[in-house]
RNA sequence: GGCCCCGUCGUCUAGCCUGGUCCAGGACACCACCCUUUCACGGUGGUGACGAGGGUUCGAAUCCCUCCGGGGUCACCA
């Protein structure tokens, strides 16, 4: 029996920060492709190697955290690190066992490249006796100078191959300097000859000769560059397909040389160069890359407009108030560095939302992870399928996705992340949810991020979300919204303040009609029983009836609810009054509504 | 600047490979109206694009060329 064909993709992020919005879609698109080849009868596996060959830069945490994003939005790799997740039980919000993601079936790991440097040594070792690989003994400075005479004089600036390497020879000289303790880099010696790339999304990218140098593959700490651990990751762990950004497109070529140079160690057959797919990046709505910065940029323009406005908002005193220090703050400002985290303490001095970029940053902001999949399924590709009412149908979730994903529907040109469109179908969502899954969610994420105001909303009623849930879904286009729209009850009963233009509008005017109508309204209330929503509303429409708001089209219940809403909330805006009321409880409505009528004084 | 990639409504895109059914369809946004106790939701309608110029063809969004525009990349980062 012949073996079974093998589809391996991978996704490699560099653990220095939290998942990008690009690397999301990146690996998504790497699932989707491994899991559709299943059901051709492929064994179709998606890999995760963390690429930390940057010494100074990658961490662990990074690393877990982009794992836990990864999970986060349902996108589970078959081969690679191992993380435990709560198990299939917690779906339901109970806390249930852990399983684990990952591992290594296949026994291709470690995938930390830092522990796979025995490996890369051993390859560089072979191209060196194969003559096309030699140490380079220049320093960074000296490269530094080259490049700005290169590009003084206007010339192209490519590092020149020294004189005395030879392609195809060993250079006993250059490797015993190597030996001897002498700072070096090694550089793969370029073949003087076309690479044609081909790409399953672009069509073929050829390179002339002589266009590229010869690159370095191993640098002075003894690490390999990305470009070499890639190509060397890719072979010994059997990815068979690189689909990845097309910001790495340009580096394709001196991936392919060295797979050309390269042969196995272990059976001696040269490597297998992928199938390669780039795919368009995702920009800003202004067409700049979407990048962490923006949230730096956001920030600094929002503390120097302050700082236009008011003379008296110095790095010194913001310095104080975010408890960042002076020096920070004026570093930042002055673009010295894009700290996130004085880009968070400014935003929240000045309460101004920074742009999600990363995959935590949409969770944070009550953002869905199956609305983020559809939505960036959706930048670069697309299902070419109509819905029921024969339009194009663009709401899916992962299964679809995986059933359906191919290359062939990967768009060529780049796209922006429109923000008012995601929000749409978060909105959407939020909206198609059955209240009892919705307050499973909120629930989870008030947890998470709004513990204390979860904690007092569910003080004043244990059911209070239940209640308010068929009023917030269609409210609410993310789960932070429901903060915004619960705030009347987050708020202690003597504890808000009387919009002056609400209480003008809805209580004063008319010789203070709507303070009458308040009166009438608490009596029908208090004397209520049950408090239900339903009965509340019954109660208003009967204060309503009893002053005479009535038309030919029934009763208008606005001159009555009005003012309750102002008594209620302090403004004229709040979710349905039947509900609101419900959740305040008796006693809260009526002192609400006897601290209105008292401070109000009509 | 060199090299490379891309170019359909403001945005995401369908259509392009296999020219005619496209005076270009959908979604988001926007505008108007309807519904409505506020805010939302919802409903109906509307504005709005084949980057420009040349070819090829009876016929081009679809094929070819040039120009223009946008992006990527040129590290001992990944």
């Amino acid at each position: 029996m012949a073996p079974i064909p093998l589809a391996v993709t991978r996704f490699a992020p560099s653990p220095t920060g939290h998942l990008h919005i690009g690397g999301a879609r990146s690996a998504l698109f790497c699932w989707a492709f491994a899991r559709r080849a299943r059901r051709d009868g492929i064994d179709g596996r998606f890999l995760i190697r963390i690429e930390d060959t940057d010494q100074t830069r990658s961490s662990d945490e990074s690393a877990r955290g982009i794992l836990e994003d990864l999970a986060w939005l349902g996108i589970e790799w078959d081969d690679g690190p191992e993380l435990k997740v709560a198990g299939e039980s917690s779906r339901s919000g109970e806390t249930g066992g852990t399983r684990t993601i990952g591992g290594d079936p296949r026994g291709v790991g470690p995938f930390f490249q830092a522990r796979r440097v025995a490996l890369y040594n051993a390859h560089i070792d072979a191209l060196a006796h194969a003559g096309r690989a030699y140490p380079a003994f220049e320093t960074p400075e000296e490269l530094d100078a080259r490049r700005r005479d290169a590009i003084a004089a206007k010339r192209t600036y490519r590092y020149e191959r020294p004189a005395d390497v030879l392609p195809g020879v060993f250079h006993e000289q250059r490797w015993s300097r190597a030996r001897s303790g002498e700072r070096h880099v090694v550089r793969f010696v370029f073949p003087e000859e076309e690479v044609i790339v081909h790409d399953s999304i672009l069509g073929d990218v050829r390179t002339a000769p002589g266009e590229l140098d010869d690159l370095v593959i191993r640098k002075a700490d003894g690490f390999p560059t990305y470009h070499f651990a890639v190509v060397i990751d890719d072979e010994l762990m059997g990815v068979t397909h690189v689909l990845r950004a097309q910001e790495h497109l340009a580096n394709t070529p001196r991936h392919v040389a060295m797979q050309r140079a390269l042969r196995r160690l272990d059976n001696g057959r040269p490597f297998t160069v992928p199938v390669y797919g780039h795919m368009p990046v995702i920009c800003n709505m202004d067409g700049s890359k979407m990048s962490k910065r923006d949230k730096a940029k956001a920030a600094r323009k929002a503390a120097r407009d302050a700082m236009a406005r008011d003379p008296s908002i110095t790095a010194a005193t913001l310095g104080s108030q975010t408890g960042m220090g002076e020096p920070a703050v004026s570093g930042f400002l002055a673009g010295e560095n894009d700290s996130a985290q004085t880009a968070e303490a400014l935003a929240g001095r000045f309460n101004v939302p920074l742009p999600e970029i990363e995959i935590w940053d949409f969770r944070r902001s009550g953002y869905l992870p199956e609305v983020i999949v559809n939505f960036v399924a959706l930048l670069g590709w697309n299902p070419g399928m109509k819905d029921a009412d024969g339009k194009d149908l663009e709401k899916f979730d992962l299964p679809f996705i995986a059933e359906h994903f191919s290359i062939d529907r990967v768009g060529r040109s780049s796209s922006k992340f429109d923000r008012a469109k995601l929000l749409s179908f978060n909105a959407d969502a939020i909206a198609a949810m059955t209240d009892d899954h919705f307050v499973r969610r909120v629930r989870r994420w008030f947890a998470e991020y709004e513990p204390g105001s979860l904690a007092t909303l569910e003080a004043r009623d244990p059911a209070a979300l239940g209640i308010l849930a068929p009023a917030l879904r269609p409210r609410c286009r993310t789960l932070r919204d429901v903060v915004r729209q619960v705030a009347f009850a987050l708020a202690q009963d003597n504890g808000y303040a009387f919009d002056p233009a609400a209480v003008e509008k809805h209580l004063r005017a008319g010789g203070g009609a709507g303070a009458l109508s308040l009166r009438e309204a608490r009596s029908h209330l208090a004397s209520l029983d049950p408090w239900s929503p339903e009965a509340i509303q019954v109660a208003i429409e009967q204060a309503a009836r009893r002053l005479g708001f009535v038309t030919e089209k029934g009763v208008n219940v606005g001159p009555v609810a009005q003012p309750i809403r102002v008594a209620i909330a302090g403004v004229s805006v709040s979710p349905p009054l039947g509900e609101s009321l419900a959740v305040l409880g008796k006693a809260a409505t009526l002192a609400r509504i006897d601290r209105c009528l008292k401070e109000v004084g009509v």
